[in-house]
DNA sequence: GTCAAAATACGGGAATCCCCCAATAGAAAA
DNA sequence: TTTTCTATTGGGGGATTCCCGTATTTTGAC
């Protein structure tokens, strides 16, 4: 059971697709999709098998804003298995509608967390009972999380917009400045810590705004967290 | 190949340790170690396998502040074999030290992160030859991911220091224009778009500050990205 | 080697934020 | 029903931040 590397197939967007694919025959899945986001650089990404008909009532019918899985995915740490979201009245609008399209009942989503804000979902499904779901589920589910991590950490590393949105670098000084201010300190508190002007401290406020294309500092700070660049205290 | 459920086992330190040695049987491992964080709360869990004279060694020598795993793993969304770090000199300070404890030379760091900016490393270790060492990750690799993200999942959902720092739940209108706040708006703008006074802004930012215990809007922004009550933008 | 750009540093003055106070109305909890 | 919590608005004044300008040092490119 070796792993696609995804890093050697050519650059676009049927690599990705072609990959989810893949993923559907080796553990016998009828569909997969893969959607990555990125908070900070305000990004997204999103790969499906699914037909054409269906992605775009999904779309036109905005679905994404009461899917339960994305909801349910995006704030857990463990694979979440559709099984569990049935009593969700959402749950019922989309399944319902999926069910229209001929799309499987059971699936799973695996969410997988970067470290500059950035998660990406990873949905396998398939038509089949319940029984049957739960035999499949636990046999491929640490491949299947496996395989999440292997494209999210493509689509982020090959994602140009979102590493370019990645390294604003802050000056050595800049980026000690922000984190002070992060921890709550003024700029006057942080220039005696520093053993400089609190004007100076504003200077290099400014200019992290600047980089950091923010309009206040609690943007700057916002956003500088959300990168990574310095860390919350 | 059944994934023993933490969540059944009585509630304490010991469990955790107690799995990871299961983990080590299991995979033929020698060591196996889980160091859990969360910036925003301050908080920090470990559970080793190692000897007690090892675990003292690496913290009064601080060597956690060096350790090169810690530091890729940390900034990593895949898995980070140590054999790609031999170059890194820090690599050198610990793994000597390491080698004089007779702790193994190969091993692996999977990082896994949460929603609210937690992040959990488990570390497997095995002392073999580079040819073994390969056999074996590419083999368990998929498991110890999943491993990895069972325990962090209970880590994190057990931890009530934890819980409780993730639950400083801001009111709708708090939330909205802190909000608002890290989309770089001043108060006065907040006002003028919720259509209610600057000075009404100004309370529920207060009132926003106090509940996350920070001491500046900055602070409290940046808390408030990192435990997931806003995003950044 | 020279020159431009960035990093670092400081100050004055205007704008903004933050803290103290008080007060009303509605909703939720006790 | 009473109490507590939330949301709302307001004033005054000190503290802080932010925008303007200037200057020295360091870095990097040609």
């Amino acid at each position: 059971m070796e792993i696609v590397d995804l890093s050697t197939l050519p650059d676009s967007e049927t690599r990705y697709t072609e990959f989810l694919r893949q993923i559907c025959e080796k553990h016998d899945m009828d569909h997969a999709a893969y959607a990555g986001m990125n908070p900070a650089a305000g990004t997204v990404a999103g790969f499906v098998t699914y037909d054409d008909a269906w992605t775009e009532h999904y779309q036109n019918q905005g679905l994404i804003m009461v899917d339960p899985t994305i909801h349910m995915a995006r704030r857990s740490i463990a694979p979440v298995d559709w099984s569990r979201l049935e009593r969700s009245p959402d749950f019922q609008r989309v399944f319902r509608d999926a069910s229209d399209f001929g799309l499987p009942n059971q699936g799973v989503t695996i969410p997988v967390r970067g470290p500059y804000g950035d998660i990406g979902l990873l949905s396998a499904t398939r038509k089949c009972s319940k029984d049957e779901w739960r035999k499949l589920f636990t046999h491929v589910i640490s491949d299947l999380q496996s395989m999440a991590v292997h494209i999210h950490d493509n689509v982020v590393s090959s994602d140009e917009l979102t590493n370019v949105l990645y390294h604003p670098t802050l000056s050595t000084r800049e980026a000690e400045i922000l984190q002070w201010v992060a921890a709550g300190k003024s700029q006057q508190d942080i220039g005696d810590i520093l053993s400089i002007s609190h004007r100076t401290v504003e200077v290099h406020l400014r200019s992290s705004r600047e980089k950091l294309s923010a309009l206040t500092t609690p943007q700057a700070v916002g956003r500088a967290i959300a990168i990574g660049l310095i860390t919350p205290s």
